[in-house]
DNA sequence: TAATATTATGTGTATGCACACATAATATTA
DNA sequence: TAATATTATGTGTGCATACACATAATATTA
């Protein structure tokens, strides 16, 4: 008699439902801003480190490179980021542009409410827990 | 002075790192078998369900419709599915093949064993937390 | 200095994901 | 039954992600 593993519980299937969603939330926020969440955290680090190369950028993230060059590509279009050479021509500096500022300036209250509502979800399983612990005394 | 909001704790970032990082994780187990944790999460379902429909795989899943239809696409290419038509002729059935059954006994204890690392890890999470619990005497 | 290694970057390919549309089949309703 | 609504599915598009390769520039070493 063959023993079935089960998979309802896949830690894997659950962190990424749970990713989607998350995300889905906070892009949701910046409905009608004209960027996304990955945009809009490329945006906010070249806003706070001042014009960075793309690997750089990447580290900061902890995202693949390749990834960041393409996120890269899509903020140059909209014309939300500079790039310019360093004295190192394997370089590509990236800088936040003008109108990349502002949009972010717009977005950021965006984040900070999607941020909280997801806290606050958070904090509620933390309640959770704290509950579940309170049965403990049947044992 | 303007109060700067901080963007290095955000939530949505963080989820989908460990997302990206757990899904290679799996996805490192498997590495040899010839399919990933997408394609085996699918293959797990019909196995358990037999044929099924796209839409429904997709809801077990909690996956978006069409995301599934491509990734049924993918492992029709790789003849580890049939797709047979029923008598509503708008449906498409899924069922596993017999290679795809036998690529999913040999993917079971590959998943298992990356579950269990994932859980593993979850567990000294725990561990900490009772750690930190454990600070509170101070207070 | 010449040879070699490292670094920064881009591109091709495959896949994952969301959403807008489109279509055919079936079900419901007037 | 005819008109309408719903259902199951596919496709196009844009972006996210990983990895293998390729290339040019710079750094290191023999």
């Amino acid at each position: 008699m063959k023993q079935e593993v089960e998979f309802s519980d896949c830690m894997c299937l659950s962190i990424r439902k749970a990713s989607r969603n998350i995300t889905q939330a906070y892009n949701d926020e910046f409905k009608g801003l004209g960027i996304n969440i990955t945009q809009f955290s490329v945006l906010a680090i070249l806003a706070g480190t001042g014009k960075q190369t793309i690997t750089k950028v990447a580290h900061q993230l902890g995202s693949e490179r390749t990834t960041v060059t393409r996120a890269i590509a899509i903020l140059e279009k909209k014309k939300l980021i500079n790039i310019v050479l360093g004295g190192d021509k394997r370089e590509r500096l990236i800088a936040i542009s003008k109108k990349g500022t502002e949009i972010l300036e717009h977005a950021r209250p965006r984040w900070k409410s999607a941020q909280s509502k997801i806290k606050h979800l958070l904090t509620n399983q933390i309640d959770n827990l704290r509950s579940n612990l309170s049965l403990l005394h049947h044992l």
